[in-house]
Formats: structure tokens, C-alpha cells, sequence
DNA sequence: ATTTTTATGAAATATTTATTTCATTTTATG
DNA sequence: CATAAAATGAAATAAATATTTCATAAAAAT
């Protein structure tokens, strides 16, 4: 039986080896993140073996060239960064769209995976840190975004009392004329992307104000308006987008905020705690 | 001066990129981690480009060749996957920052995948009934649950243009009187549940109107008033619940609605292009 | 509408990379 | 320590891949 992963083939065949074979197979063992980038010749320089003895090495692995076996090596790679997610990956077996709401929340699960994977926590980190030190915060977000935008707006302006999202409106909205240097605007906007968006991020960008987009592609017509950009992945096949990704990053974004200023947080919230309780917010 | 990274080239170049420039850059960053190993021919015959244009997009971004863009893209491919296998060491211990985006992406996939698994489609598909058969569909979320509220209001009075939901009011809404047992209710509740949905749903429950729940847990005090019930998992490590699987919920429900009338909605949808177009709502 | 500029893809060419050949070295075996 | 068998690397050849050329098409400017 040929063992279909190429480390396993190895350390299978591995007594089967010449000396030389030996010194490949670990070299790729030893650099398997480099390693199956290389051509054959660099390799075997690496190796200090001749170009043909790697040749020979893939023909003895039973691949039908020195490009067959770089291709496993990579596959294998990408296999393992996929299932060093910290998650348990939903088998993708169980996939087949046995009805929509399986085939939208598996789809979902996919987008999440996605942004998982490209979000730059350097980034998110500095958005965290300009929340932090925002004036005031002003949201921007129309037509279907309104709904991550009022999460947002719920959460901030509980938190730091100083957040308004900008509503779509007629006209422009007076609030824009505020807007300082010392405030910060999150503009979000998704395929489809509304014009007044667009439009209105342009005009801040004028003002000194530092900006966030949150938006769905790196070349969304918002990015050349967001000193940070924020990219969460929204795509089901349907002709809506699905914002879980999106809502995601957005607790994300509240829960970092509580964690970096928790003290601060911790004492508005037991303000508002007895608030809620006089007026028998919440149930229990 | 000259970005480093691949990807911010490209976003930085974006604007004086040629059609067919940016059919590649938007392929290279979808496909990311598959599009660094094609060869330049290969790439183009997925691009729909020729060949030559793939070998102008690498010297356009200031490379000395295809090779070289090639190489800087997989070795972008591979720092994002070490970060990847940081994280899957990280474990809860460190709260930094850096890591908490990662973090609340990991527990909502998480919670995708526990919704998947217990989301019962038969409830499903029968919610997907009743919103084509209400006469009227009434949604009823408050603070923070808002967010969901205003996306499925939006969807569903898009294309049914007999939805609204019933905001947070000091009393007690007036549009409750007008609730008729051919009407749908929506109630949306999640942990520490707000009072004032749990008694709206309370009151609704005595015209004979449909009633669906969506919360987070069986035991929830919306469940009891709910026909139908969805479940949707929110817990996060913070202090907020992350809105991403009830989002994901919701965006399954639309989807579905639209597939069974799509016949309807297709004629709706091309009304509103047409009124969209004139009203130059959306960007490009 | 017409000209000029720019971008494009097919084909030709150049370059790189993989494979084979073959003389030589190493290793295993009696 | 011979001798056969196997393995090796340098060089030759073959194959694949990248780049350039050039005629044509699309966009932009007039």
C-alpha cells in the first residue's frame, strides 16, 4: 500500500535509504516550511548531494518527477496550517448542503476561517489603541451594515460614552462638521458597497480624523480611505452577505477595549449595573 | 518608497492598475493561499488573461520577474501561517491584546459549529413557512439583540415590504394592538435576557400570532413563548455575547426565504435595481 | 468621430529547471 | 582485499516556464 502523505511515505521508506536519500529526507523533514519551495538543484546545493540524486529521491519515493513531489510537500504544508487552527475543524464531510441553514452556517464557518487566518493582530491592536484614545467615536454604516453598526454603537457608547453612529439620512448629517483630529470614525461597508459611504469617508478623510474600515475585500473601493483596515469575509451563496465574520470582529474589537481599560470598565459597569437593577432591565 | 508586503503593494497600486491588473490582483487575493504556487501560465488561464499580462502585473509591482513576485507571495502565504501555529500554542494564558481578535474568532467558530450541530432543520424550514404565509412580521429586539433586529428587518421589509420591528419605548409599543393571528412574531433575547422582550413575547402570545424565538439556550425565557424556536450559541470569554452565529442565523433564514419565493423576489429585486440605479445607491 | 496612447494576447525566444547519461566512487559481499 | 553491485555527481539533454516581440484591440484624448 503507498502511503498517500509524503512525510509518512518517507519515514516509511526511511530504512530503504541510501546515505544520500537519508540527507534529503531530512533536510525536508528539518526545513518542511522552506523546503518545498526550492527547486531541485537548490536542494540538492542545501543537501550538498548532486541535482540528480534529488531527482532520484523523488522517483524512489514513487512520484513521477522531482515537480510531483515539491506539489505533495506544499499540499502537505498547506494541510497543516489549516489544522493548526486552534479549532476543531468541521469535517468536511458534513458538508454536503443537506439544506440551507447547514449550507449558510457552513459557509459562515468557512468565512470566519478565512478572516481568521489573514486578520493582522497588529493592526487590530492599533485600532484598539485609537479607540482608547478617541475624543469621540462616529460609526458609519448604511443600508444592511446599520445592524453591525448598532452593535457597535450599543456597546462603545455604553463603555465609553462617547459614540454616535451617523444614521443614513437625506441630506448630510450635520454631525460630519464635528468631527476633529482628535476623534476617530469606523466606516463600514460591504459588497455592494453603498455610495453614501464611500462618499461620506472621502469628506472625512479631509479633516484630520484618524479612520477604520471594516469592509469585506482589500480592494473594496473603502480602503483608500481607512488609516487601519479591518477585513472580515462575508461571502454565502445567496444574494446577501452574511456578517458573522464581521460581527465577530466587531465583539472582538469591544471585548479587546473592556480587557485593555478594564478598570475603568469595571467601574462604569457596576454604575450601570445598579441602574438596570432599579429599572428591572433584565430578567432573572 | 517601496512596501515590503505583497498584498499592501497591491492595495497601494490599486488605482492606476488596468482592468486586467486588477482581475489579477483580486484572483492573488482571493486565492491566497493556493494562487503562490501557480506558475505564470497557469495563473493567467485562471485569470482569463494572457500570459504576457501576468509577466507585466510581476514588473508592474516593481519585481524583477514573475519568479520574484511569486516568491515574495508565498513567503507572505508562510508568515501567516506561522502566526497561525503561534496561536495554536497560545493558550488562554496570555490576554494580550494581539491575541484577543484570534481568541473571539476561535470561540465563535466555535459557536457556529455548536449551532450547526443542534440547529434543528425541520424547525427550520417550518419558521421559513410561516414568514411566507404572515400576513405582517413583527420583530421584537432590544439593546443589544437590536443588531440582529435591524439586519432581518431590513432583508425581510426589502422583500416582502411587510416588516418592522418594534423598538425599544418607554411604554409599550402601539403596534402591538395591531398584531393578528395571521401576523408573525420574531423575538429575539440573548443572555441577560431583557425584560421587556420576554413580556412583549408574553403579551403577543395571547393574540393567536405565530411566535419564533431566536436566543442562545433552551433554557432561555423567551423558549416558553416561542412556536418556534432557533437556538444560536453567543458565549465569548467577555463580558458581551458575540452576535455571530444568531447573525449567521439570520442571513440562513433570508436565503432560504428568498429560494422559495424566488420567483417573487427576483420580480422585486429587479424593481428596486432599477429604482437603485436611478438613486445611484451603490458604488460603481 | 478621429487620432493617439495604452493595454492586450498569441507566438517566438530566452531562460530556468528537471531529467538522463555516463564515467567514477562508494559500499556490500565473499 | 578483490570484485560486483549500487550510488553518486558533472555534464548533456529534454522539458517546462518566463520573457520579449509584435500585430491588434481597447481606452483616452482631441
Amino acid at each position: 500500500m503507498l502511503e498517500s502523505d509524503v512525510y509518512k511515505r518517507m519515514i516509511h521508506a526511511r530504512e530503504k535509504m541510501s546515505k544520500s536519500h537519508k540527507k534529503i529526507a531530512n533536510y525536508l523533514i528539518e526545513h518542511h516550511e522552506t523546503a518545498p519551495f526550492l527547486t531541485a538543484s537548490k536542494l540538492a546545493k542545501n543537501v550538498k548531494v548532486g541535482e540528480a540524486t534529488v531527482i532520484r529521491f523523488a522517483f524512489f519515493l514513487n512520484y513521477r518527477g522531482y515537480p510531483d513531489l515539491q506539489r505533495h510537500l506544499q499540499e502537505a504544508l498547506q494541510r497543516k496550517m489549516t489544522s493548526a487552527e486552534v479549532l476543531a475543524r468541521t469535517t468536511d464531510e458534513d458538508n454536503f448542503t443537506e439544506n440551507v441553514v447547514r449550507e449558510v452556517l457552513g459557509d459562515d464557518i468557512q468565512n470566519m476561517k478565512q478572516t481568521l487566518n489573514q486578520v493582522d493582530t497588529a493592526v487590530f491592536e492599533q485600532v484598539v489603541n485609537e479607540m482608547i484614545k478617541a475624543k469621540r467615536i462616529y460609526i458609519i454604516a448604511y443600508r444592511s451594515a446599520t445592524s453591525i453598526g448598532t452593535f457597535l454603537e450599543f456597546y462603545l457608547d455604553l463603555i465609553l460614552q462617547n459614540t454616535e453612529m451617523i444614521h443614513q439620512a437625506d441630506g448630510v448629517s450635520e454631525h460630519l462638521l464635528d468631527i476633529t483630529k482628535d476623534d476617530l470614525v469606523i466606516g463600514l461597508g460591504f459588497s455592494r458597497y453603498t455610495r453614501r459611504t464611500v462618499e461620506v469617508l472621502k469628506y472625512v478623510k479631509q479633516s484630520d480624523a484618524k479612520t477604520v474600515v471594516i469592509t469585506d475585500h482589500l480592494l473594496s473601493p473603502l480602503v483608500p480611505y481607512g488609516d487601519y483596515k479591518l477585513v472580515a469575509t462575508t461571502e454565502i451563496n445567496s444574494f446577501i452577505d452574511s456578517f458573522a465574520a464581521p460581527m465577530s470582529i466587531a465583539s472582538a474589537l469591544i471585548t479587546a477595549l473592556t480587557r485593555a481599560e478594564h478598570v475603568k470598565v469595571e467601574k462604569r459597569l457596576k454604575e450601570l449595573e445598579g441602574l438596570w437593577e432599579t429599572f428591572d432591565v433584565f430578567y432573572d
